[in-house]
DNA sequence: GTCTATATTGGGATAGAC
DNA sequence: GTCTATCCCAATATAGAC
């Protein structure tokens, strides 16, 4: 199963073979099969492998929040959605795997998608539109998929494109790009609110 | 090459089989490979073919502002890399192909988006240098590369993912996602500016 | 349940006639 | 240059012994 994450993972399904998997997991090419029916399922069992615990932890963080009104921020929302995607403690691969299935064909990537994420999303919609109350909700829907669109990014190469002219390689501390991040997709949620964004974050 | 562009971008390089790229363009299968080669090197070129225009068209429109200060601002500097990139004017399936490329395993997409994309972004980075004085280079680079993040999730879905409570549905104008897009990578670039960002855009 | 061996399919690439 | 036919391989999946 932990193969399965990471290979899937880097390389998607169709560029993953099942004998890859076995082969990895140190076992048998016919057992992979007998345990899990097919590719196809193997891939989505793997799929709710990654994104069950996930979606789990951000409900339990946004529950906290809720449960007192006075941390119920733009900033802490969006913190609660992200920290559990990104790349850290150990979940990487889970959190990569994830990325992955966002780009593969719509016929394999949708029906596990919306049916995985949709009670969540819900549950976020709904809070952002709370602390942002003047804004559309239609308005709402498209910064949050644009929030998905940079953490998927972020998760996918876990620092920028070697593209910019400056070697700057990777001197961040550790986090850092999990602050831009959250700093980014929060200024770009609250485009219309005037107060300070990232209170009390040195910078 | 169109039926490459379009097969490619929605599939991707390994689940598109050359057989099917050959019947979809009506042509033999061993045509194909007496022209191109390979599939690798057909890929290569359907992308260079798509990238090219999208980036010269970026590079064009920054040559504008830049020839006059007045206009050069972080909006228009994001309007200039962001327009081209969207699927719109009959565009649509080379930005798709382009953004599908990100996803690919890296060994594939690595050298070709590192080399496509590297001039281009470098010019765009040290625009955007000269407007956000205040920033750091390293943090630039960061709220660049979400940029780009935001701005493939719009490119792949048309339009948020059906998640939401509301059966929202698109009653969008068109184009509205675009400015949606553009205001929200405005405001993350631009987080550190108390100036207002969609100064004169209704709303 | 776990292995070996294999049936079967589909895809990349090419040989060779025209 | 373009076709047909084919080689070769890798992949999914399963049959059947243990």
């Amino acid at each position: 199963m932990k193969v399965s994450v990471d290979l899937f993972g880097d390389n998607g399904f169709e560029a993953t073979s099942m004998r890859c998997i076995a082969d990895a997991a140190g076992v048998n090419l016919a057992a992979t099969n007998y345990h899990f029916g097919s590719k196809a399922q193997l891939f989505e069992e793997t799929f709710n492998y990654c994104v069950a615990p996930l979606n789990d932890e951000r409900v339990r963080r946004l529950d906290a929040l809720e449960a007192d009104p006075e941390v119920l921020t733009i900033e802490s929302i969006v913190r609660a959605f992200v920290d559990p995607g990104i790349a850290l403690e150990g979940r990487a691969e889970l959190a990569r795997l994830v990325a992955r299935i966002f780009v593969e064909p719509k016929t394999l990537s949708r029906p596990l998608l919306e049916q995985a994420f949709a009670p969540t999303v819900e549950r976020f919609f709904s809070a952002l539109r709370r602390v942002l109350p003047g804004v559309e909700p239609r308005q709402i829907e498209w910064r949050f998929h644009f929030l998905i669109g940079a953490m998927l990014q972020f998760t996918r190469f876990e620092e920028p494109l070697n593209v910019f002219g400056s070697g700057s390689s990777n001197s961040d501390s550790p986090g850092q790009g999990l602050e831009e991040l959250v700093r980014f997709v929060t200024a770009g949620l609250c485009q219309d609110c005037r107060k300070t964004v990232t209170e009390g974050v040195t910078q």
